[in-house]
RNA sequence: GCGCCCGUAGCUCAGUUGGAUAGAGCAACAGCCUUCUAAGCUGUGGGUCGGUGGUUCGAAUCCACCCGGGCGCACCA
């Protein structure tokens, strides 16, 4: 809707010699300040030095509006100058958002752009828990929002199936399976303890008969390890799948040793004289691209440190074409980005190919109560579990509630209240509300087409309403470019609000004020439900029309 | 000690490429059901935006220092 006038301010802009001038063009929260205003005069006259407001008269002498784009524009405050909307363009945003339908919302700002988008990589060791939830719906949804924008998306998943936690995990299943046969055993030092092991080596006698117990020490360890691996993929994946995350692919590090990746990126970085060799190990220079010290890549017994399979593995991504690698992380491993960024630099890659999207803990509580979580006894909430005590949708808008950044305390019993103070009932209701509206109308939404008659609408709900829909591309805008998919539950909640609001306030099927206003109530319903409906689905959540 | 994240209403949090009177939900209090879902709506009270200085016409937002909390500082991943 402000295009038009963004690109005229911008002229105007260029005429008065600032020629690709910084703005802001933005609905104030005030209602009395216009529908859309500027600071454009203000950041003029600071360049020149000169009085705001006398510079914004300026700007508006310049300005050559068509009437049917804007009613009026005037001078306000220190500088600001607001902008009235002509009704016509109220009338076009609701064309335009029954025309695109599923699509509104949706550019092509990022058109061009290959990003892969890597998240959840978790080690498969166990169960995915509550944290990697968080991930998976972070991820997705960044994913969806860059999809939204234009740019071609990749999810891709790391596996982490080579290095020492392996060796652990496959001790520790084979303990299982030995313990399960009657023999003693003990599941090693740093091995993993938890419940799902012993379900797991109960599979395996189950499917590689009785006489798997009775392998050597040496070969059945070899093949738990493959076993195991295999049975935690599935677990994960099938968990991942039941939350709505699908991957487009998924990348293994024990891959990148067999084909020789890991050990031509080493040779890579020496050639390039990135390394040196101190103490019997051999270190890369990341002091040189803003690291805080040196990292070892080789270590002296003559094995890598798992820096170089990452590394090796963004080599391989930006091989494949990427623009962008976005990898979502656990903030406790923030302290690993600027050696990551560091090496990325060394090997010349643009400083935007390579980002970081850090998701803080989940706090899990119950009656007010914090669920401890211990991964070393095996004792924590799986992502399954959440999924089936709160559902799918829940899950997915708590965990995308707040910024990824910030740590956040997941209330299970509010997650599964039925009432208007759970926040994704609240928004699910707004549009089974809607679609109860056609229900009453006997109506299908589709089927109530033609143009939205602003003097049907008189009441202040209905513009408030109208509005609210026509910021939601924008808001799909800076959600994507700032990588946080929380915009888009935050204004889902705000267009609740303000549909229950005109729910309440006014009346469609039979609208007191005659059937001009109830054709017209019908489309701006129509118009709601689309929008409520585009933003549910760009996080994965459904669109309910009863509850 | 160094680095990153965070500090906004009693609680949980939005808002930060500098803009107009700092917002929401919960909790508290007071109201609203012959009306398309009261699974909802309306109103009231509640703030040194951690602190101090600085830049600016203008600072929750930018800069400096300090205080408090979390995390990280391996030849672990």
């Amino acid at each position: 809707m402000s295009e038009a006038l963004r690109a005229e301010l911008a002229r105007v802009a260029s005429r008065l010699g600032a020629d690709g001038v910084e703005f802001v063009l933005e609905r104030p929260r005030d209602a009395g300040h216009g529908d859309l205003a500027t600071n454009l005069a203000m950041v003029l006259a600071k360049r020149e030095r000169a009085n705001p407001r006398a510079t914004a008269e300026r700007v508006i002498d310049q300005l050559r509006l068509a009437p049917d784009l804007v009613e009026r524009a005037e001078i306000a405050g220190p500088g600001f100058i607001n902008f009235w909307l002509a009704q016509d363009q109220l009338s076009a945003l609701h064309r335009r958002i029954l025309d695109e339908g599923p699509a509104y919302g949706r550019s092509i700002s990022g058109a061009g752009l290959r990003v892969n988008v890597e998240f959840v990589s978790a080690n498969p060791t166990g169960p995915l828990h509550v944290g990697h939830g968080r991930g998976a719906a972070l991820g997705d949804a960044i994913g969806a929002l860059l999809e939204w924008t234009g740019h071609a998306v990749t999810r891709e998943f790391y596996v982490n199936d080579a290095g020492v936690q392996i060796d652990r995990l496959a001790q520790s299943l084979w303990a299982r399976v030995r313990e399960l046969s009657g023999y003693a055993a003990t599941i090693p030092d740093g091995g993993y303890h938890g419940e799902y092991l012993r379900d797991n080596a109960r599979d395996v006698l189950a499917s590689e008969g009785a006489g798997f117990a009775d392998l050597s020490e040496a070969e059945g360890v070899s093949r738990a390890r493959a076993l195991a691996l295999r049975i935690q993929r599935q677990e994960q994946d099938r968990d991942l799948a039941e939350f709505g995350v699908r991957f487009d692919v998924v990348s293994s590090e024990q891959t990148l040793y067999d084909s020789g990746q890991v050990g031509r990126a080493l040779e890579l970085l020496h050639a390039r004289g990135l390394t040196f060799d101190a103490d019997g190990a051999r270190w890369l220079r990341t002091t040189d691209f803003g690291d805080d010290r040196d990292r070892v890549l080789r270590k002296s017994d003559g094995s890598f440190t798992y820096l170089v399979p990452d590394i090796a593995y963004h080599i391989d991504k930006h091989g494949r074409g990427f623009d962008r690698a976005i990898d979502v992380w656990g903030a406790d491993h923030h302290g690993y980005i600027p050696r990551m960024r560091a090496v990325l630099q060394a090997l010349g890659y643009p400083p935007e190919f390579f980002e970081v999207a850090l998701v803080q803990l989940v706090k899990v509580v119950r009656g007010g109560e914090e669920l401890k979580m211990s991964k070393r006894s095996g004792e924590f909430v799986t992502l399954r579990e959440l999924v089936e005590e709160v559902g799918v949708d829940a899950a997915r808008y708590f965990f995308l509630m707040r910024k990824g950044a910030s740590p956040l305390d997941f209330d299970l019993d509010l997650a599964k209240s039925q009432t208007d103070e759970n926040p994704v009932f609240y928004v699910q209701m707004a549009h089974a509300r809607l679609s109860g509206i056609f229900r009453t109308a006997e109506r299908e939404p589709e089927s109530v087409t033609g143009a939205l008659e602003l003097a049907a609408l008189p009441a202040p709900q209905d513009a408030e309403l109208l509005k609210t829909l026509a910021t939601f591309p924008e808001v799909v805008e800076k959600a994507a470019r700032e990588r946080e998919p929380h915009r888009i539950t935050v204004y889902l909640h705000e267009l609740a609000t303000t549909v229950h609001g005109w729910y309440h306030h006014t009346r469609a099927v039979g609208a007191p004020e005659g059937p001009d206003s109830e054709r017209a109530r019908l489309l701006l319903a129509r118009a709601a439900r689309i929008v409520l409906a585009n933003g549910l689905a760009l996080l994965g959540i459904t669109a309910p029309d009863r509850m």
